[in-house]
DNA sequence: CGTATGTTTAACAAATTTGTTAAACTTTTG
DNA sequence: CAAAAGTTTAACAAATTTGTTAAACATACG
């Protein structure tokens, strides 16, 4: 009663959302997701269909947020090539800082079925692959210009993808490994917006 | 009949493997299981007790393959650090082609459950933390010495990993939008080799 | 040959999960 | 207040998955 926020199709909303995310779809249980509401699985039925139907919904909403901010700075004009970087990778730490499990969550759901990338690419309303044809031009005419030395825009791109995105996916395995506390973990990864961005810079840099 | 290699045990194993490591425990069916040995359910109990029990067999195999060679590295001696991330990097590399959905898988089955990392990683008669912390102090030391610039091991680490690892947790989604085939992927990853060393080697030196 | 072992078939029981329903109860709201 | 909407309870049916069993069949092997 104390902090009533949302309503209950929201809660059911948030609730599988979390757990969706930590667990993916073949491991959530309809149980699991109607207890984090704080429900029961009889009033989940009331308001959604089925389990599939609740899973779309989150995939959809989930898929965009780990996708749409980086398209927006890749479409952003009048960016040096090295200011681009540095807010996608800054724009990419940020985001996973604040949502834990998205990246492992799209990516798992995703390699179990690839088609959905497709599908769900669509309902984006952008193009990956345009924005990723740009960022190779991008690429090839600061080389040209001798602002930066020859590289692959691909390798570029899947290096700076993997300095900002993969610590998250791994993360119980560092935070275990190395022993950091959640706070601990965030430190290091605000860290390393700087971290991976020189290691980008110097690495194409003349 | 033609070409029988295996026996059926192992046939079950190798099946089990194959789509354990596509779909992960929940998602995967024991009669997926038997339907790639060429075998069905009932055998499959003849040999097996049940679906869990395989599973640990699998997991403790691709959890090894995913760590060990890895901590070889990390052990040997008379290594410059330069090598030794060359040869980190090299291994990782080659590794993973050999083994798709290999770091994806063991991450996934991780993230669902981090005591697998602490219970199976004392099965590898190998302290991760160790090789970590003697990590840390080969940078340090390097750093100290002048070999390279002042940075820290755990970043350095965290990237090395993040820079081999990323692009094999990400494929489905790297390949369809950029659309390469298997082996064009593979290709890619043969000169990540190299550039992932660079970027790092630039990184570091003074 | 014939016996042991491996394998399939088919049927089944048990467990789990999912989705439905009706009835009762609670809260909101006109 | 009274009706509507929201929620719980409990029970249940259906579907799926798992694990077991017995019988028949096939193959290997002494």
């Amino acid at each position: 009663m104390a902090v009533q926020e949302k309503n209950t199709e929201e809660l059911i909303l948030a609730a599988a959302s979390k757990v969706f995310t930590k667990k993916g779809f073949a491991a959530t249980r309809t149980e699991d997701i109607a207890a984090e509401a704080g429900i029961n699985r009889a009033l989940l039925h009331y308001y959604y269909r089925d389990k599939q139907s609740i899973f779309n919904i989150i995939f959809e909403a989930r898929f965009k947020e780990f996708f749409k901010g980086l398209f927006v700075i890749f479409e952003a004009d009048n960016l040096t090539l090295f200011d681009r970087i540095r807010r996608i990778i800054d724009h990419e730490i940020s985001s996973l800082i604040k949502h834990p499990d998205l990246a492992r969550f799209v990516i798992m759901e995703i390699a179990q079925d690839p088609g959905r990338l497709v599908e769900y690419g669509q309902k984006l309303g952008i193009n990956p692959r345009l924005l990723i044809a740009t960022f190779e031009k991008e690429v090839a005419l600061a080389a040209e210009q001798g602002i930066i030395r020859q590289v692959s825009g691909r390798q570029l791109l899947i290096s700076i993808m993997s300095l900002c995105v993969y610590p998250f996916v791994a993360r119980p395995i560092i935070q275990t490994l190395m022993q950091v506390e959640d706070s601990g973990f965030e430190k290091m990864m605000e860290l390393r917006k700087q971290e991976a961005f020189d290691l980008i810079a110097n690495s194409i840099k003349k």
